[in-house]
DNA sequence: GAATCATATAAGTGTGTGCTTATGTGTTGT
DNA sequence: ACAACACATAAGCACACACTTATATGATTC
C-alpha cells in the first residue's frame, strides 16, 4: 500500500474518531449544505463548524463548492471508499456475525 | 440506535485513530499471538503495548484469553461489524467508487 | 515459598486536539 | 465604494492522549 493512502487512513480515523464531526458527516450524509445550515440546532461556534469541517475536508470525508458567497459542503464517496478498503481487509473476520453485513451486501447486489 | 452502540463507536473510532494501534490490529489479524510477540519488531514499550491493548479491547475490535502466564489476543470480529454498520449506513455514497467494494462483495457472497 | 516471567496499573510529562475570541478574506447588494 | 454576510484563519487555553518509569498482580518453575 502507497505512503499517501496510509497517511489519508491516518486522517480518515483521526476525523471521525470525534463525535462532533461524525454527527456533521451524518447530517451531510442526509444532503449537502452550507455551514451556516449545519450549524443549526447544533451548539457550535461558527469558527469551530469551520474547522471541524476542514478536518473532514482533508480526509476526503466530504467536499466543497462554492456557491457564491456560501460553500456548499457534500459527502466525499472517496473517503468512505477507502474506509471500505481498510475494512475489506479483515474480511476473514467477518461471518462470525454478518447480520448487518448481510444488509449492507443485498442492498449493493443488484 | 441505542446510546451503548453510539459509545462504542466512539471508542471504536478513537482507539483506530492511533496508527500504532492500526499495526497492533493489523498484526493480529494476521493471527492470535501474545501481547510479548506482538511487540517484537515494533520497538515499543511494554507499558505502552498494554495500553494500546485495553484501548483495542474496549473497542470489541480485540479480545484477549489467558493461557497460563500469557494472554493471547486477537480481532474480535464485533468490532468490525460495528464498523461496518456504521458504513452500511451510507451506502448511499458508496456506488460513485464501487472498485474497492466490489472485491469486497465478491468474496462475502458466496 | 522464593524467584522469575508475562502482563497490568499508577503517576507523571510533553504533545496534540478542540474550543474560544479576534480578525482576515471573499462575495453580494445597495 | 461600502456595508453586510458567509466563511476561513490566527492565537491562546484547557483538556485528552500516548508515552515514560516505577510498581503491582498473577501464574509458572525450581
Amino acid at each position: 500500500m502507497c505512503l499517501c493512502v496510509v497517511v489519508i487512513e491516518n486522517d480518515i480515523f483521526r476525523a471521525l474518531a470525534d463525535p462532533t464531526r461524525r454527527t456533521i458527516f451524518e447530517k451531510l450524509a442526509g444532503g449537502g449544505m452550507n455551514a451556516s445550515k449545519l450549524r443549526e440546532g447544533m451548539e457550535i461556534s461558527q469558527p469551530a463548524m469551520s474547522q471541524h469541517l476542514s478536518v473532514l475536508r482533508n480526509a476526503r470525508l466530504v467536499r466543497e463548492e462554492r456557491q457564491g458567497r456560501f460553500v456548499n459542503y457534500e459527502v466525499d464517496p472517496e473517503g468512505l471508499a477507502l474506509i471500505a478498503q481498510w475494512l475489506a481487509k479483515y474480511r476473514a473476520y467477518w461471518p462470525e456475525r454478518v447480520d448487518a453485513l448481510k444488509i449492507m451486501l443485498k442492498d449493493m447486489d443488484q
